[in-house]
DNA sequence: TTATCTGCAAACATTTTGCAGCGAG
DNA sequence: CTCGCTGCAAAATGTTTGCAGATAA
């Protein structure tokens, strides 16, 4: 059902090396600098078939753009992500969880799901913007 | 420094008849339809500045397009829609706010800023479902 | 009058797809 | 040998932008 190429043994080893969320076309670029070309379109068509398989995360930026990354934690959580360099922490939030289930009960609905990411400046990159600004 | 233009009117009373999210070509058929065509260009610049000054709720959907939507609701707020009708209700998330700060602050980053929204099968929509299944 | 807004089309950025050839099983 | 995978370039999608002319104030 899915062969094993060289191309998408090298996306998978990217992603194992590489700890943040990156974008598909960041992950291509990497893949180039290693001396291991594989062609953009096979680079979005591996992370989609990672992405159905549940093998990778996917989450979109503000502006959009689809990045991915192989988690630790294999059930459901949520990010905190630098919106700088992206690095990322996982995080539970069972209080949320609760509080999601009450309000869709609440509100007479069912079958309640929910979406929920967080975004902020990790301590190095806010240093650095700091430090451009000359404060 | 906000010209009252003919458009500009058009898109709002658009939004104020709508209820449900919409995307911005959506609200450019809707207008056309109403015989009062507006530039698609001018309609997305529209919904930018309405959504720059907060008269508007932005949110992107599962396959990243923009949908905007007049909210009732002037501050930050969060929304519980209904996956299978659309239908919104505007809710309140105090303690979701507090815990992302809290997350943020014990992870050193700075600025924390989240996103978060319910999705769920409304009461009605419900029904319908099981109706159909003959329960 | 004049600075802002509009419409069009072209530019953009990201992602998807068609197709001929390559290569894993 | 075969069928799925790959690479390329072209297409699709959603959104933004440059510019000349229209228009609100």
């Amino acid at each position: 059902m899915q062969r094993m190429t060289r191309q998408r043994s090298a996306v998978a080893d990217v992603l194992d090396a590489v700890e943040d969320f990156r974008s598909a076309q960041q992950l291509h670029e990497i893949l180039r600098d290693r001396g291991e070309g594989v062609g953009l379109a096979t680079v979005y068509r591996t992370l989609q078939s990672l992405a159905d398989g549940g093998e990778v995360d996917v989450l979109r930026t503000a502006d959009g753009e689809s990045v991915y990354r192989r988690c630790v934690r294999r059930g459901h959580h949520h990010h905190l992500m630098c919106r700088v360099c992206g690095a990322t922490v996982e995080i539970d939030g069972p209080s949320v969880e609760t509080w999601a289930a009450q309000m869709g009960a609440q509100h007479g609905f069912e079958d309640i799901d929910h979406t929920m990411e967080l975004f902020g400046t990790c301590a190095r990159c806010a240093a650095e913007g700091h430090r451009r600004e000359g404060s």
